[in-house]
RNA sequence: CGGGGUAUAGCGCAGUCCGGUUAGCGCACCUGCUUUGGGAGCAGGGGGUCGUAAGUUCGAAUCUUACUACCCCGACCA
């Protein structure tokens, strides 16, 4: 067993905490609130995100890079959006460093001062409509539909790897738009993709939702947002699509003619997901023996592990291991023979269940003798034995099977932890006693919704969209409300 | 920013109260032999400006002062 793991029992946030550096994911950096990702936790990442460029892509949107660097006066010019990130933005203000007066080391140069300041982006709807505004003139420039990959930087006060760091990687998609209806739209495609890749690719299942005014992106009229229930009974936002609506174009001054010969501002939508789905996987996943890892998105699919005595033993096993691998290769899984002689079997075997890797086989002198292999699944910790001839097709169909597997246990979960509650009593018993989402219903106002999270630290996930329209009345207040809407407490 | 805590080998810690040979333990690391179907055993070995600076003292990891960094709990947030 894994003891040197602090078990999900015992203390969520340190099971999490020690399963991503022991997972190899990411560690700590010497940069206060900025992480290392590892390179088993990048390889994941880069998983994902080829799934979600190639879905980015079959809809139609192109990649571009944009500056790090963002001039202040740029961030000033759209009054919800500054506002919302003031407080965590860095800001280069020098350009030079020089050698200190005592010479024992460096100084910020002061002749060096930039004549206007930089920030470094937090996101950055400003440096893209500032440029926008030079490449479009016309309904035909439009749409627009680009998407960048790129680091960003929220000077955050208490971080934690993968969920919040001072610097995190994402993508960013900025879209502009003849139309509110085509922007609304887009909105929604983007949304919809998000789920999609969640459900398909990560295993998750997600609530799609509209955020309230409190909680919607600084600068939309709308934010669309996925939100997965993580095993400690809390929410996590996974992925965010905004409908900008006019205030970006206007803020930059970004028109087009319409084909009738009118000047229009342009609609927009901005979009994103982050390395915070890493925490996603793991805190939805796994369990006390490490991470547990979806197939679409797992860096190693299969692992062969050999158990052997001596060199002639190891030879004629990897023999047949090497042919299994190619086998395996040919059928599209990612493979990996570990066939060091520096770790005994058993340490290899935690190891790997350690990282996640959905399906490991072993193949020892007892089964080249019996034709046999062993196959361990990661999501069930089961074993088997079978024919050495059937494991090709057998590991194939288990991907698929543990994939599935995952999602539903997860979707399991969701369904077990997910209330109905109509008293305010049984709101705040159920919010501190077993966490989870809460539908209940919301009588609209910030005040109530402020009032809510003051006493019990729950907040609105999402107002759910359409088929939703049973009325009822506010948990809190008693006021009419025309639906209800998604409580928990969030991460 | 408020409140609390910590700083000794790559990691985790003991030693600090009550100053006194060569600063110790576990894991990890290196070498050798034996091992290999669930984190191997034995033997040997390497690695330290005790966070930084100043002070007290014959003598400081240990006492004093200042500084710095990090962690936890709050407020803020993807």
């Amino acid at each position: 067993m894994a003891d040197f793991l602090t078990k999900k029992e015992d203390n969520y946030a340190q099971w999490y905490n020690d399963l991503v550096i022991k997972a190899d994911l990411a560690e700590n950096s010497a940069v206060r609130g900025c992480m290392v990702i590892k390179p088993y936790g990048y390889a994941i990442w880069e998983k994902a995100q080829a799934e979600l460029d190639k879905l980015f892509k079959a809809t139609g949107h192109v990649n571009a890079y944009f500056p790090l660097f963002i001039p202040k006066s740029f961030f000033a010019k759209e009054a919800d959006h500054v506002e919302g990130f003031a407080k965590e933005c860095a800001v280069v203000t020098h350009y030079r460093l020089k050698n200190s007066e005592d010479g024992k080391g460096i100084e910020v140069d002061p002749d060096a001062k930039l004549e206007e300041e930089l920030i470094v982006r937090p996101t950055s709807e400003t440096i893209i409509w500032n440029t926008y505004k030079n490449w479009i003139q016309s309904y035909r420039d439009l749409p627009l539909l680009i998407n960048q990959w790129a680091n960003v930087v929220r000077w955050e006060m208490r971080t934690r790897l993968f969920l919040r760091t001072a610097e995190f990687l994402w993508q960013e998609g900025h879209t502009a738009h003849a139309t509110r209806e085509e922007a609304e739209e887009e909105t929604k495609t983007i949304i919809d993709l998000y789920a999609y890749f969640a459900e398909k690719f990560m295993g998750i299942p997600v609530l799609k939702g509209f955020k309230s005014d409190a909680e919607k992106f600084a600068g939309a009229i709308d934010t669309y947002a996925i939100e997965a229930l993580m095993q400690d009974g809390k929410a996590l936002q996974a992925g965010t699509s905004h409908f900008l609506g006019q205030n970006f174009a206007k803020a930059f001054d970004v028109q087009f003619t319409d084909k009738s010969g009118k000047l229009e501002h342009v609609w927009s939508t901005s979009w994103g997901v982050s390395t915070r789905l890493m925490g996603a996987l793991v805190m939805a996943h796994g369990d006390n023996n490490g991470l547990v890892l979806p197939p679409n998105l797992a860096p190693i699919q299969v692992v062969i592990v050999p158990i052997y005595k001596g060199n002639s033993q190891l030879d004629s096993i990897s023999q047949t291991a090497l042919k299994i691998k190619s086998e395996l290769e040919a059928k599209g899984l990612s493979v990996k023979y570990d066939d060091r002689d520096t770790h005994k079997p058993g340490f290899k075997f935690a190891e790997y269940e350690l990282k996640g890797v959905p399906l490991r086989l072993a193949i020892g002198p007892r089964d080249i003798e019996n034709g046999t292999i062993e196959l361990a699944r990661r999501d069930t910790l089961s074993k088997e034995t079978i024919a050495i001839d059937k494991v090709t097709d057998y590991a194939v169909k288990l991907m698929k099977e543990i994939q599935e597997n995952i999602y539903n246990k997860s979707l399991q979960f969701r369904n077990d932890n997910s209330y109905t509650v109509d008293s305010w009593e049984e709101f705040k018993e159920s919010i501190n006693n077993r966490g989870g989402f809460i539908y209940a219903h919301w009588d609209g106002s910030a005040e109530t919704e402020e009032r809510i999270k003051n006493e019990t630290k729950a907040t609105i996930r999402v107002i759910p969209v359409g088929n939703n329209n049973e009325e009822g009345k506010c948990v809190y207040s008693g006021k009419p409300s025309k639906q209800r809407v998604v409580f928990a407490k969030a991460y």
